[in-house]
DNA sequence: CCGTATCCACCATGATACTG
DNA sequence: CAGTATCATGGTGGATACGG
């Protein structure tokens, strides 16, 4: 049993739920996780999700890669491809992406 | 089978993912519905987030109240009495959110 | 191809005080 | 008790141009 009201109970501790909003609240980060169900180059990601200013864009890549959801590699032969793709970590965040699209669905979509 | 890569892909499209991250993203929003398992009042729930200005407070509650995700309910007779409760599609939010806690102490907390 | 460098606008959030 | 009214602010995301 998940004891998640004791760790959002009192007044602003560290509760599981913010920490998630924090991690993935921003602009753009959902969707990024949810392209790289498969290793995705740089050009690749920026079409899929659509008009994003490559700042922002660039920040969120590294932000992602330095909570460790996603890896960046880049081919050593071949410099200027890139490849990105989920840690395992980031790749355990996808049923939950599913459901919430699936939630999306039924009730947002006629 | 969910065609979550059709709804996205394109460019710009609305996609449920990044419905929900509108729906969801903003501060307090995620907190505010895993707090509404069970029906609050104002000033529990105000208690039970921590400290929250009372403008945001109130403009969250309000959003979610439209988008139908929560009920108010002002009991007529004591007229300082409001309640606040989730809606069906609301409700169908919390396993979700389970799962994002679930992934928050796998992940996330040591 | 994969970014970085600037600059800027806006809006989300907060602080504080007040009210039916 | 359950909000509303104001005002301030900062940081998020965007536009645009340029670089290894």
């Amino acid at each position: 049993m998940l004891s998640i009201a004791n760790t959002t109970s009192g007044a602003g501790g560290a509760c599981p739920v913010s920490a998630v909003t924090r991690l993935l609240g921003s602009r753009w980060t959902m969707q990024l996780i949810h392209h790289l169900r498969q290793p995705r180059r740089y050009s690749e990601l920026q079409a899929l999700v659509g008009e994003v200013n490559p700042a922002t864009f660039t920040q969120r890549l590294r932000f992602l890669e330095q909570q460790e959801l996603i890896m960046r590699h880049e081919d050593p032969e071949h410099a200027r491809h890139v490849e990105y793709a989920l840690t395992p970590k980031g790749r355990e965040l996808l049923p939950i992406l599913d459901a919430l699209a699936a939630w999306a669905q039924k009730w947002l979509l006629v």
